[in-house]
DNA sequence: ACTTGACCTCAAGTTAACTTGAATTTTTAT
DNA sequence: ATAAAAATTCAAGTTAACTTGAGGTCAAGT
């Protein structure tokens, strides 16, 4: 399994293939050669596309994933800006968090009106501090 | 402070005026009356305005968290799905934990290439393994 | 040789979430 | 009373991230 055509990454990643095509035109991925018409990947694809599915999720921007990969397809960044990236994922670790303590409280809190329930109001509280921080 | 101005609330939200009439042209919020032409928020709104930027962050989209109050401006779901959408939340945040860790690695890891790198390789299949759990 | 199915290109369309701008209306300050 | 500041509406424009569709190509099996 030396190399891989589009419908294998598909299947492997779950993504459809105008969308691993959109991705290698604005070159995020690359692919290493053709068979015919027909796009061949490495397999080291497959990971990469791990990893920008897995920004996405983190809410980057496609431009910004591609700004983390160098030429070679691997991840390439000053070490300062990959660990101010973490600690903006931690941050947003730390929010999601209390977004999700928020919406247990809600689900098992009986009070009449969730936005006047003091639990609730500190949660809120504690995310405004945060962003402002 | 009874009622407050967009211009209140845009100070205290950081959200933009036109935001704000966007997201009252989309029933996400409401205004209370008019000065004159002037819009008047309920101090209530900057509670939900957290919800919605909360929300937001963690992925929802407009519709999704419009979704989720009632027509009191109050979050409002059955319970069920509230603790559905934690479940979600719960493993994004396991997942930007893994991406946080992997930042954190690459940024400190010598190896020559990360995509080759074992540690580096393992939490990328854990997010794997995951996904497709 | 021929059909079939997987792939291709390229331009145009789509959706979400806003933003912008022009023309108008108050409200507030002098 | 008047000018400046702050809002308003409404239509149209923008950006990101894809998707769709029409029409064409290629390679593998029969």
């Amino acid at each position: 399994m030396r190399v891989l055509d589009i419908s294998e990454v598909v299947e492997q990643t779950g993504l459809r293939p105008s969308t691993l095509r959109y991705y290698e035109e604005i070159g995020l991925i690359k692919s290493i050669g053709r068979h015919g018409l027909r796009r061949q990947f490495a397999p080291q694809t497959l990971m990469q596309i791990s990893l920008i599915t897995l920004g996405k999720s983190a809410g980057f921007t496609l431009d910004e994933i591609a700004g983390m990969f160098g030429e070679d397809g691997q991840p390439d960044l000053p070490r300062e800006d990959l660990q101010a990236r973490a600690d903006d994922l931690d941050k947003q670790i730390h929010d999601l968090t209390i977004l999700s303590k928020a919406l247990r409280h809600v689900a098992n809190c009986s009070a009449p009106s969730h936005m006047e329930c003091p639990k609730f109001q500190k949660l809120l509280r504690v995310v405004k501090r945060h962003k402002r921080g």
